[in-house]
DNA sequence: TTGTACGCGTTATCAA
DNA sequence: TTGATAACGCGTACAA
């Protein structure tokens, strides 16, 4: 319960004025080597340590950057943090962490953090925010960086969900399969650059290309998790013809997905191919196929740019895409020697 | 880029004294409904946020707590932040988050933050810090609680490892195992109540209970991660003579087992038990036996009790102690008919 | 080179 | 019920 020691109490012990303290803590570079050294001693014997909240509100900046994300939805959002984490351990900044579990929760994050001014910078992920809020982040001159989401208004980080699901779709396609059900998942904010219709669209490219039509029961809306995945493959599996493969938007999902045949006793891959997306670890332990994003790099270079945006206020706002990987496991491995000719 | 406005801007518009919009601000008794009015009116004209900074320049209070954490090294603690984080979105306060990944980072925030007063209230996980940090922190009356961590210094959420290692030993000695390999967590900080120390005392008993004898070249310390789990397994496995069951302080290292008995081709369970010790969804994916600990609750009640010694800086420091919950799935599901007298 | 006074945006005290 | 004024701890012109 000791009081903390002020920059008064140094000068007092140090036989200085605050002004010399000051300086000799922020090593001002006109102040004599003498005097800097009782400074020092005064310093070390009180065991002082500026006070970073008064130091924020003369300089304006805090030291910590912000993240709103939705914490719990999904791994994917672990390793985008990892990432993040990682770029900011080697600068010298505090990281707060905004957990979003609903829109009004979102919305409050998104209306009141740019007017409480207690980060320097803020990085989103997967949360696009409408035009209102965007704007909002910039009008007030917050640096704010979207990751895995797309706003006009600021600079956004986004996987080509196009070129990913083109290259899941095609690689079943290429193995025979015909009727590939798609579990999507949930279309929200605005439609352009968004996940879910993005990877609906290289769908679409993949099926075209091949000479088919999408079948609109082949696809389910469904929730990024474990069990909404599960609901969604038994519904798919339900439809007539049966899909010989399903492609889910998120390993979780198809986590799901692989549960859900094993519930009918359906075999994988013999009798349905599974492939996810994401590329989480625990993809690599059930030996699923999947698309690998870039998590981590995606954290790293949202930081990058951030700090870009924090050193040069006026930067204007750019979209950076990154591509992504197909990873092909066991849970594709098998080939359909079109058994059954459509 | 607009500028901030502040309590006396909203003063001016309002024709009236700072102080009466501060006491609007912090809903005062004493102030007549239509000034009040007028100041709800003016706030709401120019925008008006009060500045947290400048707030807990005064108050003392950042409304934040603080939360050192080895972010990377295991899935284990991403459940105790899942917990941690739950327990906090009830309340007004923001998660700042310290990622520890080496001793000396640690050692940094341990005596920087007690210092630097950022945040209200701090949280530990699984980094005992040493005496005079421990008691660095209550001296600064900084509240502080550890989980997965033990000082005398401070309140300290632990699980009961012993027992939760009895539980998994004993249940591998039921199934007729008699040579258990023990893969070890490191040892360090202080050996009290130190997990890895903990753990091998829960296996002394139930050997001991057994009328068997530890054996030294049964047990291996490694890191927690996968990889350092699959080296320690192909240890254990080159021993004379092989375990037949083996026993890892986390499920990732066992699922590093699973991979190194794989390549050995040794059949689990038929050749092999297998228990982990954490409870992660993983485990329950790949029908891994495990030791479950409750990773939500301990965030949770952590938070719990930070909040109680915020409430009551004089709060003596209390341990609470967890219990584990064994739970046997397919890789412990063998049972050895006694094939090799001992 | 060094000390003093002022300001950052609030809350709290104290007259009025 | 109100308004002026003093803190809170620091950075920084400005004067010495």
């Amino acid at each position: 319960m000791t009081e903390h020691p002020t920059i008064h109490d140094v000068a007092r012990i140090a036989g200085v004025g605050i002004g010399t303290v000051s300086r000799v803590i922020n090593d001002h570079p006109s102040v004599r080597p003498a005097t800097r050294e009782k400074v020092l001693a005064a310093i070390a014997q009180l065991h002082f340590k500026p006070n970073p909240i008064a130091r924020s509100m003369i300089s304006k900046r805090t030291g910590s950057i912000g993240v709103i994300v939705p914490f719990f939805t999904r791994p994917f959002h672990i390793e985008v943090l990892r990432g993040v984490q990682n770029a900011l351990s080697h600068e010298q900044k505090e990281l707060v962490l905004y957990n979003v579990e609903n829109d009004i929760q979102r919305d409050h994050y998104f209306s009141e953090i740019p007017m409480h001014r207690k980060v320097d910078g803020m990085l989103i992920i997967s949360l696009p925010p409408e035009d209102i809020f965007a704007s909002g982040f910039r009008e007030v001159g917050l640096p704010t960086v979207l990751i895995d989401a797309y706003s006009p208004h600021l600079t956004s980080l986004v996987v080509n969900n196009v070129e990913g699901a083109y290259q899941a779709v095609k690689s079943l396609l290429d193995k025979g399969h015909r009727h590939i059900g798609f579990i999507n998942g949930i279309i929200e904010g605005n439609f352009k650059f968004n996940q879910a219709n993005d990877r609906l669209i290289g769908l679409h490219r993949a099926l075209g290309e091949a000479g088919l039509t999408f079948e609109p029961n082949m696809m389910v809306e469904s929730e990024w998790d474990r069990h909404a995945g599960c609901v969604a493959a038994l519904h798919l599996l339900a439809q007539v013809p049966r899909p010989t493969a399903i492609f889910a938007s998120s390993d979780v999902q198809a986590i799901g997905v692989l549960e859900a045949a094993k519930s009918l006793d359906i075999a994988v891959p013999a009798e349905l191919a599974v492939i996810g997306f994401d590329g989480l670890e625990v993809a690599e332990l059930l030996d699923l196929s999947t698309v690998q994003q870039p998590m981590q790099q995606m954290g790293e270079i949202g930081i990058a740019k951030l700090f870009s945006h924090m050193a040069d206020p006026h930067r204007t706002p750019e979209l950076v895409s990154l591509a992504t990987t197909l990873v092909e496991r066991n849970t594709t491995r098998h080939v359909y020697k079109d058994e059954k000719k459509v």
